[in-house]
DNA sequence: AAATAAGTTTAGGCAAACCTAAAAAATATA
DNA sequence: TATATTTTTTAGGTTTGCCTAAACTTATTT
């Protein structure tokens, strides 16, 4: 398993929850920085190895072997942002670039025995859960803070854009996990939210309201 | 820089101590489980991004850059073994090969974190010196056990093999950095020793001899 | 239903890092 | 010194993963 094929198989895994009946080439090129064309030739590649089902023009989705192998990755991402975060002083936007090259890392030892050392984590730095070794991901009743409507209050349990600019920005409004957000306000016209965080009182727009996840 | 050309740097600046005038393709090579055709083509690419001294038929050289950039490597592999063996409790000769993959990541916040999380260690845990930021190293007075007469005494620094399977020895024999190894006897027709470790008595033979390091 | 647009695949190339086999240079030996 | 041996380099090939441009499907308009 190279490291490309373990970055195709990742991908695919979070992309095939927003497109059930198969991930076009175009959406997997555009999330992997790479080309239609390149695409193809890959996930002919893991069609032949077992690990994805490929329909030509259809798109592509994880098998039962690829969706292991993913979850995998996924564990092994998530253990090490949580060893960046908790142990190296590592901010929320500092993590992902680090553990996206840590994750392919090859030893089932160190894996086992950092989630040890980490006190078995459930959860990483950004809220999302953490697959056991089974391959069996905990599922997390969660909302967009968009979805909510003025008077309701939730508690930030993860992102879902983790570029570095959008979490500079949470950082920059003190929101972490736990942050506790009231909505005061919808403005209708543009959808942005005045929110109230630690007494403080603040604006989010649409964007930034869509990418924040809450339970209540 | 790739994966590739850090493994070339790191090991002609473990070589070139013993080939003071040009390490050989063949010895590299060997050294790199290549093809001296193979090291040929990867030096000659070195020699022209300036890292290091390459004339044909004479061997190569690092030059000042290629050290530079060897002794960061060889500084991330040593921070990586000591993580590996003070957090993770990976054994002697379980280290080598994860520390071989760890060292590879790029990320300068990530070594500068660890080395902090680790107290800054100086050495790492086969004993060897950990360079630091500038690509100092301490140089240690040590001696091969095999240098010792009857009734020296001993203290170990480190050893020259890492194979696995000498480690996996060395684990069994309950040798490690600090036992104390008294020598008793030489036995003159193979050169094996018996020493005193721990109040035990112990024949090692000549090969073991010459890969343990004491200081005195 | 035909024409156009959008998305996908195929074809042909490129760079990195490896390989084997043949040629060339250096070293050792008779 | 001439010959044989060893070492090194060159030449040509392979694999992986990427690319662009052209050909082909599928979807959308008119």
């Amino acid at each position: 398993m190279t490291f490309s094929e373990e970055n195709y198989l990742k991908s695919i895994y979070s992309l095939q929850k927003d497109s059930p009946k198969g991930v076009s080439t175009t959406i997997l090129a555009q999330y992997l920085e790479s080309k239609p064309a390149s695409v193809t030739e890959m996930i002919k590649k893991l069609d032949e190895k077992g690990l994805v089902l490929y329909q030509p023009y259809q798109g592509v989705l994880l098998n039962k072997n690829g969706e292991l192998v993913a979850l995998k990755v996924i564990r092994k991402h998530r253990l090490w942002e949580t060893f960046l975060a908790k142990k190296l002083d590592f901010s929320w936007d500092e993590i992902h670039d680090v553990a996206e090259q840590l994750e392919h890392i090859k030893s089932d030892k160190l894996i086992k025995e950092l989630d040890r050392f980490l006190g078995f984590p459930t959860h990483d730095p950004h809220g999302d859960p953490i697959p056991d070794e089974q391959g069996n991901v905990i599922k997390v009743e969660k909302k967009q803070v968009s979805q909510l409507v003025p008077g309701d209050t939730g508690t930030c349990v993860g992102v879902n854009d983790t570029s570095s600019s959008f979490l500079q920005f949470l950082d920059q409004q003190q929101i972490k996990l736990g942050t506790v957000i009231e909505i005061m306000h919808l403005q209708d016209f543009d959808k942005s939210m005045t929110v109230r965080i630690d007494g403080r009182e603040l604006l989010l727009s649409q964007i930034a309201t869509e990418n924040i996840y809450v339970k209540f």
